[in-house]
DNA sequence: ATGGTAGGTACCCTA
């Protein structure tokens, strides 16, 4: 089973990107997020003409918004607002697995960026972005267990190592890999027992982006990138990862988005 | 220290 995760920035405009995507690296389930796309205006049929007949979607006018796709059938579909506001930022799924008892959930989540201040009050976006984690970390503790099969996969805007940002010491004062934020994904990261999927491959102290600015004059030379994009799984999955992905040949093409596709194997 | 680019929407917001 491999499942890919992208943060598209919009889904109407890139969409034909997603299926070169789907194309080459033939994802079972992909989890967009930043769709920027009301559910009426989605783009459901070319997912569905390339084989990805069910979708579970939750979009808004002008931002945020997530989306899953998938070849392989699935059920209890949700979606969550978080710290009370109905954005567009949670949704859920969950499959059937063989290898395992209980069905397999599947988490999309987009967390906000949260604004270039790291000062909660100096910034409201960055005190929503702290409270949102924490939010989630309550609600990961207090709805599963450490034994239940789960996969959390999204832009979690959070680059958590010293080698998922290009410089630690530069970049302790930006938004992303301040520590507050770091000890706020932490303590989500404890809250069900996540494991890092991708860092199970790439060993922490080898560099590892999955994002780059759009303000650079040439993103590959200056190489100035982030891990903001993540899939997480629990302990029950951990001896069934069997693969990675970090797409960065997509942010090369026509048109990219500043993210690129990250994608586990797991054998489920 | 500064400003740099992109998308969506409506001429400014968020990233």
């Amino acid at each position: 089973m491999k499942i890919l995760t992208w943060n598209i920035n919009s889904v109407r405009l890139r969409a034909p990107l997603a299926l070169r995507i789907i194309a080459e690296l033939g994802p079972d389930i992909v989890c967009l997020q930043e769709t920027k796309c009301p559910d009426e205006q989605f783009p459901l049929k070319e997912f569905t003409k390339a084989g990805y007949g069910h979708a579970h979607y939750h979009g808004m006018k002008g931002y945020n918004g997530v989306a899953v796709l998938s070849k392989i059938p699935f059920h209890a579909v949700r979606k969550w607002d978080r710290v009370s506001k109905s954005d567009c930022r949670h949704i859920a799924i969950e499959i059937n697995s063989q290898k395992f008892k209980k069905p397999v959930q599947i988490h999309n989540l987009y967390v906000p960026a949260g604004g270039d201040i790291p000062d909660v009050t100096a910034n409201d976006k960055f005190a929503h972005k702290l409270d949102f984690v924490d939010e989630l970390k309550s609600f990961f503790a207090s709805s599963y267990a450490h034994t239940d099969p789960m996969v959390a996969v999204g832009d979690f805007n959070i680059a958590p190592l010293e080698h998922d940002v290009w410089s630690h010491k530069q970049l302790l004062d930006v938004v992303s890999h301040t520590p507050i934020e770091v000890e706020k994904l932490t303590a989500m990261f404890e809250s069900v027992g996540w494991v890092d999927a991708i860092r199970t491959f790439v060993p922490e102290n080898e560099k590892l982006y999955t994002w780059w600015s759009y303000r650079n004059r040439d993103w590959k030379i200056s190489n100035r990138g982030r891990r903001l994009d993540h899939i997480w799984v629990t302990e029950p999955l951990k001896t069934h990862l069997k693969g990675y992905t970090v797409f960065k040949e997509a942010r090369d093409w026509q048109q990219p988005s500043d993210h690129v596709p990250v994608m586990a194997e797991i054998d489920l």
